[in-house]
DNA sequence: TTGTAAGCGTTATCAA
DNA sequence: TTGATAACGCTTACAA
């Protein structure tokens, strides 16, 4: 491995002066330019971003919590942190929780271990401990973003779509649609982002009537457990806030032969590959992930760079129209 | 920040002993092990990655080089991936090289640099400047991996799974299936790749007949363009080399009222989540991708540990059947 | 069992 | 315009 020193001796100059060259930081002779340059060709000099970042005590690493990374709405989160990161010469590490088993403190030791320059958090963590976790990394000084849903906001940046706007931007849709009984479907979600969807429904109603409110439990049979009560609710529109569920609920319906659309609209909250996928083409929300990890890459460079940045961002969703409502 | 010179002046013992103590090189006597223990709880010492790394000249980072991570296929090797390198408490970088806008040459320097451990490349990359690059790496003294595709060997580890057993395996169950014009359909498949697929026909086949190549051009119309071709030709089995393609043929049959399997059985080489959204589901040829990543972090480590290692690594490929064939 | 001192590759300070 | 020196935090001969 060729040092400075190495190139320093090979060209009859000084380490310093060579670090300030590489560097900008002051003009050389010519002469001494050609010499380090003829030097650094020869020896084949390649700087060292360690002992850089010893010296300078940061790094230009920024991490990833990410519960799994084989997922389209995390990895199209990710690719767009790794458009921003890249562009900027940060690094990304990406550290997939759910697979690697580590405890969120475990997690934090080893960022703090390594100079991390910033942290993105991605998804939903074990509320309490998280929420403790995250403002242990805040009190280090390490900058930190959180983006996935809305949460109590505790003195870091947060990112997340507009869920009340996303749910009356969809309630809308099915009105328009004619269709007048609608439920939400949903899957594990939390009550206060529930109310949202209930929020944009209100806005979305004219008169007083309510949604049906439907939850799926791990292991129930939509076929045999939820279409029955849809039906017998005379529910005409679905709203699925969950995107493989909108997927499943709509291959059920299929196969008990209701129409999509016709007899039931599905529309998906959740727009990937996998709404275009689906027979019929699933209508769906689209929560801009690739934005929302955009924007958390960019917030968290302000961060590093001690340049302002918002506390809040909050994306807004759109729809896309395709056959399913 | 905590350094070890803190809590040894806090502990009253030199740093050198602290640094061995937590490295477990030598015993201490109990009470100064007890010293210690406080201090570092009192002071919230973390030991220092980079500083390790620049003092033993070598990281515990290993690179990610891929095309882009919002893909199934990839994201699913690198999940793999980031399982064993977690395990084995390495840290994972990713670099997409479609989205970064780096040359290869870039990512590379970027990587001496940064004093990577190990670089695991999947995906295919511009032939001829790509085997140029990766041998550049080796001469480095880099360990690296290639994983994807069977390639010429040039002197660093590769895994891939067996195409020819693929193609084995997926005309044999159609034949189970009383198919028997076979035709394989594909995008981009160079040419060396597709008579592997050929060969697995051979293998299946016990007659002379040969199956119908069809490529697909960008911008082409399926239902236009393809499926007239496959009824002139009187195909009843297709063999798609690209799950994502195998999904778009199979909604243009059944748009044009061909039934799947009874009229023409699809199948997809590749087996994601979007075999299993496509309606029908796609019968699929398992190509064992997260298992790919996991076999290609255990060679890396094995590399950065100077053991010994498999040079070609093959995976068994299965049929994982559904309904389309 | 513990401590001293040098050094990993780089850069900031100060001096020339 | 350049150079000597010390320092970032940690480890490792070598010495005690």
């Amino acid at each position: 491995m060729t040092t400075l020193k190495d190139i320093a001796k090979h060209a009859n100059v000084s380490a310093c002066t060579i670090s300030r060259y590489l560097n900008s930081n002051i003009v050389v002779k010519k002469e001494t330019e050609a010499k380090i340059q003829l030097a650094i060709k020869e020896l084949g000099y390649v700087t060292n971003v360690v002992a850089k970042s010893l010296k300078h005590m940061e790094t230009f690493n920024v991490a990833v919590i990410v519960p799994k990374i084989n997922n389209l709405y995390y990895s199209e989160m990710t690719s767009g942190i790794s458009q921003i990161l890249g562009k900027h010469h940060y690094n990304l590490y990406i550290y997939e929780v759910d697979n690697l088993n580590l405890s969120e403190d475990e997690v934090l030791q080893l960022m703090r271990e390594n100079m991390i320059a910033g942290i993105i958090f991605i998804g939903l963590f074990s509320d309490v401990s998280f929420k403790e976790t995250i403002r242990n990394v805040v009190e280090w000084n390490i900058p930190v973003v959180y983006a996935n849903r809305y949460m109590d906001y505790n003195g870091f940046p947060l990112l997340y779509p507009d869920l009340v706007k996303a749910s009356k931007l969809g309630v809308e849709h099915l009105f328009l649609k004619d269709k007048r009984r609608i439920a939400f479907v949903h899957k594990n979600l939390p009550d206060h982002l529930l109310s949202y969807f209930l929020e944009g429904y209100s806005q979305a109603s004219k008169d007083e009537n309510k949604p049906m409110i439907m939850e799926i439990e791990e292991g129930m049979d939509l076929s045999k457990d939820c279409i029955p009560k849809l039906l017998q609710n005379n529910i005409d529109g679905v709203f699925v806030l969950n995107e493989m569920l909108a997927v499943n609920l709509t291959k059920a319906l299929v196969q008990a032969d209701i129409r999509i659309l016709e007899d039931i609209a599905v529309l998906s909250l959740g727009n990937s590959l996998i709404s275009e996928i689906s027979t019929p083409e699933l209508t769906s929300i689209d929560l801009q992930n690739r934005e929302l990890g955009i924007r958390s890459a960019e917030i968290i460079l302000s961060q590093i760079r001690k340049e302002a940045f918002e506390p809040i961002t909050v994306l807004e969703p759109f729809i896309v129209e395709r056959r399913s409502a």
